[in-house]
DNA sequence: ATCTATTTATAATT
DNA sequence: TAATTATAAATAGAT
């Protein structure tokens, strides 16, 4: 009688996990796209309730990027990377100019260094700099007087060097161009209703999708999802 | 009888909220401390559980700043940036060098305006660039082939005509050093038990405490808070 | 900072 | 993927 009384069990309902990786590819993906859900919701819900300024920035494990930012990723990055930094040379990852100007490298990377040191004020762009990576960078003080006059005569040659290095490959490169594969802006919906892409709003926890190329994603927001 | 067999409520437990600002400072306040900790751990159970790499910047409404990365934030937020930008010009907001080299100001400006063009990238660098000042910045893609030369001459050109600014101003300069005020870095802890600052580890949620100055912040964490 | 009572998030299942 | 369900986890209100 009882039994017919006391339904049985559809589900066990939400069980316990450990706090480590999830090794099945696909839980793994489940729990990411819900757990992504939750962590942006919590982080708008934050910023609403107590006017917390936040960004938020997710890669998924293939890459997919998602952000949210309160008033705007930018915005948060820019004060969080202020408070940073100094003085910045950043060197090359690869490409066709790292062999070649190796020397030029050692000596940026010197030169920041010591930037660096002799410097001391506002520094966030140097940070920021820094944080670009993949291009050759040269954050140049323009406050002359924090400058040591070598350093600057330093970095005068190697832009040249630079420069000239530039002008013998100029053929070879001005030929090949176009066709770029640099990679797309991650799409960011922000607080203050902007947005990277010229995406319609979002109601609610502005999360976002992406599209990079060779992206294979999870599921997509769109407007009016959440 | 049933009175003192059936216990009375002590609370009403947790009650549904709007999502809205809290207005009342307290409440928003205590609110801001249980939210930020549930939201730190949400964040860093996912990049666990997913491995989904996790930046994410919190400033309470008083200006203190909390931070998890995963890997690191700084790694994160390149890789956000980077996909982001290309190259870029700043222009200082005074100081010594802005009068005597308006004309460099303006050549800067000129050339930053059509790098931007050129690269034909995403404004938000420039809105971060716009919002930086306060020195000169010159930031070279190395990746040459995506610069034209035209612009790389006058860099260099430019580059050298502040050098023999800086020579004539040499003496007056190297005089007084010294005595800088540079920002403090902000404490963040890594999952990769790394730290911007050289503090100890922490165990689970890596949220951080920071101790910029003149920050009247709430409460703080420390080792083995969490 | 702690304690309930409840809402909210979500693991397992379909 | 998209729901459902039962339970774990987070947290509002009060101490």
């Amino acid at each position: 009688m009882q039994s017919s009384l006391i339904r049985e069990k559809k589900t066990k309902g939400r069980q316990k996990i450990e706090i480590k990786k999830i090794l099945n590819e696909d839980a793994r993906h489940v729990t990411f796209s819900k757990r992504r859900l939750g962590l942006f919701k919590k982080a708008s819900d934050l910023s609403t309730l107590c006017g917390a300024d936040i960004a938020l920035l997710v890669y998924s494990p293939s890459g997919k990027p998602y952000s949210f930012g309160s008033p705007t990723v930018d915005s948060v990055i820019q004060r969080y990377l202020s408070g940073n930094m100094e003085a910045v040379v950043v060197v090359p990852q690869e490409g066709e100019l790292s062999t070649p100007s190796q020397n030029l490298n050692n000596k940026v990377m010197e030169l920041s260094k010591r930037i660096l040191e002799e410097k001391a004020k506002k520094v966030d762009m140097e940070i920021r700099l820094k944080e670009l990576g993949s291009n050759y960078m040269v954050a140049l003080s323009s406050n002359i007087k924090e400058l040591q006059l070598h350093e600057l005569e330093v970095l005068g040659e190697e832009l040249n060097k630079l420069k000239n290095k530039a002008n013998v490959r100029a053929e070879e490169i001005m030929a090949a161009s176009s066709s770029l594969d640099k990679p797309l802006p991650m799409n960011s919906f922000n607080m203050d209703g902007s947005s990277n892409q010229d995406l319609p709003m979002m109601p609610y926890p502005t999360v976002n999708v992406d599209t990079l190329p060779g992206n294979m994603g999870y599921a997509s927001f769109g407007p009016g999802y959440y």
